[in-house]
DNA sequence: CTTGACTCCGTACCTGGGTCCGGAGTGTAT
DNA sequence: ATACACTCCGGACCCAGGTACGGAGTCAAG
């Protein structure tokens, strides 16, 4: 029945496939529009914000933190903003997604060179791995 | 002063490179072994906690949590652990490791991808990496 | 008209690893 | 003796991104 104007925030959360919660913290956030209310104080959402969570979810598969994706619809609600102003936040993501690669890169090669030391065999006494956490 | 018998928790945080609160907190934890108080209530703590800290810092570097931590030293406790024991938890943190290495890899990927459609000019309108995150 | 599902709101809670606060008591150097 | 640094403690606060709670109001179907 809401249906004709409007979508209640259980379908969108459902379509969205998001919390209901979700969607009133987005809300709160400044990340997702204000929607409407019928006169007995419910949220009817046009179709679009389907969409809209949509869009913040798969950008935050991307890595982008709700802050960044804030900062991205804003230049995106302004016509003035350059293509080269989105290029480079999506470049900047990128850096950091690639330094965080490389963090656990070298966590990962750290890691594995320390278990390499063990054969597994005896008793915790003289561990080989224990022995090179706590030997500097 | 206190040195003869005893660190104080600010000598400790000096020589491991840590915040006093760090060191209480660890203590909270039940991390760091409750040291000896003096008269005044004042912590003393044995040489070794230094190195004791210093541990701690090191295997976090390697990426295991405080818990993981705590279920080492825990194992370390124990005369019965096997070196498997240690082992496994190792391994199993490498796969930890690998999974989000692998997680990271493909965002980055799907990024550049979504970066690479765009020129970085003209306005916003049509902006192509904002288009793929918005289109399925 | 009642039942069950849905929605409203503010606030508290969660994970992880700390950090900071503030008032009171100590330690030590001059 | 006085100044200044250090320590004590419990609890609040921080980051992110939500999730849960609970009491009240609303909606659609039978």
């Amino acid at each position: 029945m809401l249906g004709v104007n409007g979508l209640t925030i259980g379908e969108v959360a459902k379509q969205a496939e998001v919390n209901i919660e979700t969607l009133r913290y987005y809300e709160r956030r400044g990340i997702l529009p204000k929607p409407p209310r019928n006169r007995t104080n419910y949220r009817r959402y046009p179709e679009a914000a389907v969409q809209q969570v949509r869009f913040i979810k798969r950008t935050q598969r991307l890595g982008f933190s709700l802050n960044e994706i804030s900062d991205l619809l804003f230049l995106r609600r302004d016509p003035k903003t350059s293509r080269a102003a989105v290029k480079d936040r999506a470049e900047a993501k990128l850096e950091d997604i690639e330094a965080k690669i490389q963090h656990l890169t070298e966590m990962r090669d750290a890691l594995a060179h320390v278990t390499a030391l063990c054969d597994g065999k005896g008793s915790i006494d003289g561990c080989p791995i224990l022995h090179a956490m706590e030997g500097e």
